[in-house]
DNA sequence: ACGATGTATATAGCTTAGCAAAGTACATCT
DNA sequence: AGATGTACTTTGCTAAGCTATATACATCGT
């Protein structure tokens, strides 16, 4: 195990977080979010993650999708945007994400 | 996916994270560790997910071990310890940890 | 006497999400 | 003609968390 296997670990449940956060914002399509995500190390994925992750959100009804055409010749692009239940579940996350932020800094106080 | 699930999730990489922090501050065993662990909702884990990982991090070379008795009775307990590799690899940890934490709050600020 | 609880560790097998690799489709740039 | 950029999809591998089960002994309650 190392520092690059440990990221891929932590890329799990985090890119899920960071993606519902980002639509929190307001809809979004994948290859943006692909892009916004690689802004740090940590979060960085590659489609093979962030496509399959979106379709799973929509599928469990976090999020909603609607094709819409670009300008200019670009693909059609696959907005996404949260659900209501997807509002909730981002609130039950921040609460957990505080939570975990709480005990790391408890666990670095006590040294 | 519900919020039980997203918490299996987040628990990857950041036991191992949690569980390194703790050993930072002090050699200890690991049923002791499962307990530190279980005072926040979002680190609690069984046995099962912890000796293993302890196993595995040991065999990395993160961490030394070795058995110790108790007194009255009480089981034998295996101690690890962070090793230089260990203590070095935490430091790396630690610097992802706050990358991931300033983009989280950089997402959340945009809203 | 006997079951329940607490301390302490171990292992087999299931599930799931991240990822590499490869593919589709079209437009622009060299 | 080939490379680069935009945008989405699918297959199959791997690793870590988890349920369930096991071992071993001591104490506490009924």
């Amino acid at each position: 195990m190392n520092l690059e296997d440990w990221r891929s670990q932590i890329r799990r449940g985090t890119l899920e977080y960071c993606i519902l956060l980002i639509l929190h914002r307001g809809p979004c399509y994948g290859y943006s979010i692909l892009q916004r995500l690689g802004q740090s190390a940590v979060t960085t994925a590659t489609e093979s993650t962030v496509y399959p992750l979106l379709r799973r959100l929509q599928k469990d009804g976090y999020l909603s999708a609607s094709w819409q055409d670009s300008a200019e010749g670009l693909p059609p692009r696959k907005y996404y945007a949260l659900t209501p239940a997807g509002e909730e579940y981002l609130q039950a996350m921040n609460a957990d994400w505080d939570s975990l932020l709480k005990m790391v800094a408890l666990l670095k106080e006590e040294e």
